[in-house]
DNA sequence: AATGAATGAGCCTTCATTCAT
DNA sequence: GATGAATGAAGGCTCATTCAT
C-alpha cells in the first residue's frame, strides 16, 4: 500500500503542526516554525491546507477520540473503577510529556484558547468525551440527577483535570518540587478520583 | 481630591489595558488596540509604562487582593461556610461580566498563557490565594493530612473554579442555554461548595 | 553562467545597502532606503540577511580585499615604490567617486561609526592592510624599529589617507576649487607617499 | 554678577550637549539623554534652542578655540618647538578621557560624521586652526611653497592626529594593549611631530 | 506538484517635537 | 517662564500569504 510523497508531506505537516499548536498556541505558532519542523517548504502549509486556520482545522480533526477507544476497552468494570481509569489515562495523555499523542493536549489549549476551530473541535472531541463522562457519572449518582447538575458534576471533574494541564507554569512556581513523572501523574489522577467520587456522594444522596 | 492629569490617562490605559488583556491574551493584545480604547496615542503605553511588558506588569500589579479582603470580613464563621462564600466572591469576580474589577479574569488568563510577568502575579495574587484556601482546608479536612495532599485538594477547588471562566466559550457551546447572570453564578458556586465539602471528607476519613 | 533569481535580489541589496550605509553611516541608513534603491520590498533584508546588523555584516565581508591583490602584483619592485603604488591605489579606491568598489569607502565610515561588525571588519580587512604596511615600513626602515614605533609609522601614513576620505564634506568648505579627478588624487597619493617616505627616514636613521 | 536661572539651565544643557554629541554624534544623541545629564527637563531644548538643529549649532559656538590660545603663548619659540607644542596639547584635547574640554572631540565627530552645521564649524574652529597650522608649516619649509602643497602638508599633520582618535575602536583591537595615559599621548604626539618634520624636509628642500 | 523568493500589513518601540497648564 | 504630558512619524522586524517558476 503506496503512499504518495505528498501525503506523506500532508502527515507531517500534521503531525509537526499538533506539536507546535499544543505548545505554543494557535496565535503563537508560526507557519515556519510548523514547516520547519515538517522538514517542508514555507508555502507547502498554504498549498496543502489554504491557510494556517485551514491547517489548525484539519490538525483538530480526529478520526476519534483515542482516549474513549482506551477506556471502552473496560467497558464491563463498575462505574467507579472506570472513572479511576478514565482520569488515570486522561491525565497521562494530558500531562505525559513523552506522550506521543497531543490530542488531548490540543484539546486542552484550546479550551483556554480558542481559536477559529473551536466549533469543531468542541462538536467532535469535547462533546463525545463530555457525554461519556456525563453517561459515567449518571452510573455512579442514579437517575434522580437534573441534567444541570450533571453537567455540573461533570465540569467539576473536567476542572479538576485540566488545571494541573494548563496551570503548570504557576504550578511549578508556587511548588518547585513538583514534576509530572509517572507516578506523580498516578497519584494526582487517584486523588482527583478519590475526590469527586465523595463529591458526587452528595448528589447521589440528595436523589 | 484633585488628581493629575498624567494619572487620569494612566488610570484609562490600565483599564483598557485589563479589558483587551482579558479578551485576547498578552500576544494578541495589540498597543494599539489599549490606546484606541483609552483614547491615547500610540506612544503613550510607552511613555507611561515604557514597554507593552511594563504595562502588563503595572496591570497585573494589585494593591491587595480585594477577594481576600472581603472573604476576611468573615472570619468569625465555620470553616464551611467561609469556604462557601469565597467560592461565591471568587465565581462572581471570574463571571460577572459587569464585574468592575478584571483582576481575576487577566489572571486567569495569565494562568493559561503565561508572560514575563507570571513570576509577579503568582508571587502577589496566586501564592496569597492558595494559602488562604490551604489554611481553610486545612480547617476544615484536620490536621493529618500531608503537605502534598493539602496542595492538591486546594488545586481540585481552583481547578473546579477556573474551568467556568476559561473554558466559557466551550461551555457556551456545550450547553447554549447556559448563561452567567447572578443566580446561575450562585447556583454554580453552590455546586462547586457541595463537591468539594464532600470530596474533602475523604481526605478528613482518612486523616 | 545563470545565476538564481535570489542572487540578483541579493546583490542589489548588497549594492544598495554598501551605498546607503557609505553615504549615512549604519545607524543614518534606513532599510526602507535601502530596498527601495535595490527594488525589494522592505522584508527583503530581514528575509535575505535576518536583520540589518547582518545586511552590514554581510556587506562588509570582502572575499579578499582587492586593494592587496593589486598591489601584489609589483611585488618585485623595491619598496619605496611599492609604497608608492599602494598608496596611489588606496587613494584612488578610496576617493574616486565612479569606483564600482565602496569597500574602503564603507570601511572607512566604519572606522569613525563603529558597528557590531567592527570586529569582523578590522580582522578580514584592516589587519592584513596594517601588516601589508608594516611590511613595507619594515623593508624601508631596516630592523632597528621598535614594534611600537613601527605601528606609529603605519598609523601616520593610513591617518593621512584616510583624512581626505572622512573629511571630504570639511575639505571642499576649507577650498571649495578641491576636487577629487584623476589627477588630483594621483597629486595627493605622490604627497602622501613623500611626505611620508622623508618622515620614515627619521626612524631609519635612528635606528 | 548674578546670573539668571534660566541662563544657568541653558549653560548646563549646553554643556551635556558637547558632552553627548562628542560621544554619540549628532545622529547618536538623543535630547532625553542630554536633557538628563542636564538635569532639565525634556522640553527645554526646545524652549531655549528652538530644536535639537538649533541645540548643535549653539553648542558648536566656541567663543574662541581654547586650542590656539594656548599654543599662542609660546610664540617666540621657534616653529618646529611650536609644531611639537602644538600637536602635544591638540592630541591631548583629542584623546584625554578626562579632559574638561570637549571642544576638540566635538570637532573631530563633526569631520568624521557632518551635521547641518559643518559650515559654522568650519568657519568658527576649523579655518583658524587650519591657517595657524599653515602659517608654522610656512616658517619651517620657507615661502617656495605653493598654496595647494601648503594645504596638503597641514593635512597630512592633521590627517595623523585625528587618525588616533576617531579610529581609537579600531586600534583597539589592532593593538589591544594601547591605553591612552598622559605618557602615552606624548609618546605618540612626540611621533608624529618627528615624523612631519621629517617629512616637511622634503618641501623645504624642494623649493 | 511543489518550492524558494518576495510581499505588505501590522507589530512594538523610539524620537524630536508640541501642547496645556 | 518652564514643565510634565502627549503626539505622530518613522524605525526595525515578524508573519501569513502569494507569486513565478
Amino acid at each position: 500500500m503506496t503512499v504518495a510523497v505528498s501525503e506523506q508531506t500532508r502527515e507531517r505537516l500534521l503531525s509537526a503542526a499538533r506539536e507546535v499548536f499544543s505548545e505554543c498556541g494557535f496565535q503563537g505558532a508560526t507557519v515556519r516554525e510548523i514547516c520547519r519542523r515538517a522538514g517542508a517548504n514555507v508555502a507547502a502549509v498554504n498549498y496543502h491546507f489554504g491557510s494556517k486556520d485551514g491547517l489548525l482545522a484539519e490538525a483538530l480533526h480526529f478520526e476519534s477520540l483515542k482516549l474513549l477507544q482506551d477506556t471502552n476497552a473496560s467497558a464491563d468494570a463498575c462505574p467507579e473503577v472506570r472513572l479511576n481509569l478514565f482520569i488515570r489515562d486522561f491525565m497521562h495523555m494530558l500531562l505525559d510529556e513523552n506522550s506521543t499523542s497531543s490530542q488531548c493536549k490540543i484539546m486542552a489549549r484550546e479550551l483556554a484558547d480558542p481559536t477559529p476551530a473551536l466549533d469543531q473541535i468542541v462538536r467532535e472531541a469535547i462533546a463525545p468525551l463530555h457525554e461519556y463522562l456525563a453517561n459515567l457519572v449518571n452510573e455512579i449518582v442514579g437517575d434522580g440527577m437534573s441534567e444541570t447538575e450533571l453537567h455540573r458534576c461533570v465540569h467539576s471533574i473536567t476542572g479538576q483535570c485540566l488545571y494541573y494541564h494548563h496551570s503548570h507554569p504557576v504550578l511549578q512556581r508556587l511548588h518547585p518540587e513538583l514534576r509530572y513523572d509517572g507516578k506523580e501523574i498516578d497519584a494526582i489522577a487517584k486523588h482527583i478520583a478519590d475526590f469527586s467520587l465523595h463529591g458526587l456522594k452528595f448528589f447521589a444522596k440528595s436523589a
